[in-house]
DNA sequence: ATCAGCCATAATGTATCCAATAACAACTGT
DNA sequence: ACAGTTGTTATTGGATACATTATGGCTGAT
């Protein structure tokens, strides 16, 4: 009846999925802050659906860590404590370098030129949604070329679960230091090389130096 | 009508949970094998529960990678290729060693004791359920102390994935290869001492080794 | 005899309705 | 005045009923 505006439910069986998806984006794109209520209700009517698909999409973003459940309570946009973003990236640490490893060999030319551009591009430019995205665009596009699963799959849910700090941190400091596009481009050398074991290094150092940077700022998680 | 033996429904509003909880233990226990077809009715009935709950249950596991979900079709429970269990014990050689760090310093003597009974019991005994539920509690024993939260959760789901083919490696083969409690025991040696980066090592390799006896049986992942 | 297409059946997806819980506010007693 | 309690309301949890989709078997034609 109302909310028809968006989308008719000419498919059947995957509302759930379609609302996961839409509010997944959402949050990611900061239209929700961690720690907001989430209404079955308003996303109900949002989508021009039931409660029970809404559900269901809760249960997936929950699964995905960026929603928490309680029961007979209510819904939340995952918060997280500077000790939990720490140990995620201490795990992003660990297992990118990995996923990178599986990638070097299968990387082509015209993919790791397509890399080298967005190093370059992000340089230039001061917009902090910009970055990100390009940011997101150049690390995750260089875990494209294998065809690993779980990995990729695990290190997609990191970066979408530290997503909002790492806005909040750039629009906070925009760090003047140009460590970043450093890392990028050395980064960049490594895979062209197919250097391997320099490649993991790199990306190590770079997800550890970004660890200690988000440490001397805990404020960012100041409830 | 029936099952109403087990629980009655005096709390509201954990019956998903409930039910994920059991079904979840019953997957890990080998009652569903990997590729069984999941009947949310029987699962609801079996439950004296309506098919609503089984669903945010089936959605729950399937956040922990334990079932397949396909719309409008059917659940199953997950079905592991060989490259994918590979990929899983790579990124458990990452990240459990990260786990044992963060617990090193952490472990109580008495903790370290009972993993060392534990280690010895495994030795004697030649049943596969026994030695299974020893070794799981041998290693999530180790990762007991710390409370990091992300990164346990992460290392118990990827257990929990793989405890099937665990489970079928040794029922086949019973390797009378004696490395495991080698290892072991090295292992609470090295806790005893607080040696952070010779237990990494070691843990590392324990889970390197038996990936590679995994890689040469792949007959255990033929469909 | 084999394969394509159709139909019947069984299972899943969704909406609506009702029950139960929890948060909140007003009230009463000390 | 303050705290404990009770009632009210908004929100979530679950069951039943119905729409929709996939699947397996059957029929028929080539």
């Amino acid at each position: 009846m109302r909310a028809m505006s968006t989308i008719q439910p000419s498919t059947h069986g995957g509302a759930g999925l379609r609302i996961a998806d839409d509010l997944r984006t959402a949050i990611l794109d900061g239209q929700y802050a961690p720690g907001a209520r989430i209404r079955q209700e308003n996303l109900a009517d949002r989508y021009g659906a039931s409660r029970l698909p809404v559900r269901e999409a809760l249960r997936m973003l929950e699964g995905e860590g960026l929603v928490r459940l309680v029961a007979n309570t209510g819904a939340w946009v995952t918060h997280l404590s500077l000790a939990d973003c720490e140990e995620m990236y201490q795990i992003r640490e660990r297992i990118e370098p990995l996923l990178l490893r599986y990638n070097v060999p299968l990387l082509s030319d015209s993919q790791i030129d397509r890399l080298d551009a967005l190093a370059t591009h992000m340089e230039h430019g001061d917009d902090v949604e910009h970055f990100l995205a390009l940011d997101r665009e150049f690390h995750l596009g260089s875990y494209e070329a294998a065809e690993t699963t779980l990995l990729t799959d695990t290190v997609h849910q990191l970066w979408n679960r530290t997503q909002h700090y790492r806005r909040a941190f750039m629009q906070a400091f925009r760090p003047s230091d140009r460590s970043v596009h450093h890392e990028h481009h050395l980064l960049v050398a490594a895979l062209r090389r197919r250097d391997v074991d320099e490649a993991e290094r790199i990306l190590a150092a770079h997800i550890r130096r970004t660890r200690f940077e988000l440490s001397r700022h805990p404020e960012i998680f100041a409830d």
